[in-house]
DNA sequence: GTCTATACAAGGATAGAC
DNA sequence: GTCTATCCTTGTATAGAC
């Protein structure tokens, strides 16, 4: 890895776990083995390093979400795949920080904390926003013009619902360390699609109870 | 009110909305129009003003949620009070720190943070989402055993499950301003409701399609 | 491209006068 | 109880040698 990119990702790493003010740049740079007046070389400031750090963020989330996007597939797998890809990108985020897999990192506080001390970043957290609840939007009308959703949902409403049950998990489980993530995902998806499908109720009940108890957390 | 306690407020004020560690003392100081060292008079230091902070916030939550709860009422009323609760609160926050009503603030922030750098104060914050737990478990058995839920639900996963919605729409409406909370945190708790209810499907599912229908975000 | 040296500012904290 | 003065440390950032 060049040491540009290794700069970007271990700043990374500390703006996430630690914040972005109490990070400094001698500590970036001890750990890469370089001295701190080098990181001017490649990053104009520690702002830069902030803006291109979340511009990575969110272009490595968009892709994984890209990837598994798929239209042909069914409304369910759809959703799935949305669901849990955003769980598994911060899951590798983890990873790629040095931490357990499974162990949610909260990319929501540096947002915030960009968002609103920085105008002009503000505005790629915003539409990185849109994009999510457009996306969400898309599969859900498609899913509703195909029979498979409940008729009287709205979408606008639903997809906030939906991406606020995805953050929450997030926040949640990088909180509160008594929550396994890995352990309750399923169920919880389950549990999402379970009220928003035009389910047969019978056969889903009993499908819904088996996960149900079937899981541990 | 008293120099003590305007100090505590104005501080936890710019840690919720600067965070800590952009917020410094001399900022706390002009506000209130004292001098800086004259905070020491009152608080040992920065971190005890963060701890002392915490503490405040959650003790009023949990005012906050005592003061609305009351088992002799029904299972929806109970879980809507304690949901409505946690949201109130956030929004009164907000007033207490100047900004709209409706406008979350994120606490969650300000704990992952304390949490992760004082060992001490993590104890204190892991108790809190203990005793959040605890209610919404609480409210969750008496509710069951009374008929007035699902049979087959996990208390457990599901107390997660709700708790992770609350915090989700927080998160979200205090991101992404495009999502007005008052508008939206109605319709969210039916949606809840309708998926941990016993419900009487024919009569529970017009009404949530009144509901849908009629609010808009 | 990486280093040493250094400028400059700001933050937390303490001492002691009033 | 509040202020002035000051200490000390650390942070970002730049200049310029190698």
């Amino acid at each position: 890895m060049s040491t540009k990119d290794n700069i970007l990702k271990v700043s990374l790493k500390y703006f996430l776990t630690q914040g972005y003010d109490h990070t400094t740049l001698s500590q970036i740079a001890d750990e890469i083995g370089i001295k701190k007046s080098s990181i001017y070389y490649y990053y104009k400031s520690k702002e830069d390093l902030l803006l291109k750090g979340i511009e990575l963020i969110i272009n490595e989330l968009k892709n994984t979400l890209t990837k598994v996007s798929d239209p042909s597939k069914s409304t369910k797998e759809q959703l799935e795949n949305f669901f849990e890809g955003i769980l598994d990108f911060n899951s590798n985020l983890s990873v790629l920080i040095g931490n357990d897999f499974n162990e949610a990192i909260n990319i929501e506080t540096i947002f915030q904390m960009a968002a609103t001390r920085f105008e002009y970043i503000s505005k790629t957290i915003n539409e990185y926003y849109d994009y999510l609840i457009e996306e969400i939007e898309k599969i859900l009308k498609i899913g509703q013009a195909r029979g498979e959703l409940k008729p009287s949902l709205d979408y606008k409403t639903t997809a906030i619902e939906i991406l606020s049950r995805i953050e929450g998990l997030i926040v949640i489980s990088s909180i509160y360390k008594k929550i396994n993530l890995s352990s309750i995902r399923g169920i919880l998806y389950a549990n999402l699609w379970m009220s928003i499908s035009k389910q047969n109720q019978n056969k889903k009940k009993s499908n819904y109870k088996t996960i149900d108890l079937s899981r541990k957390w």
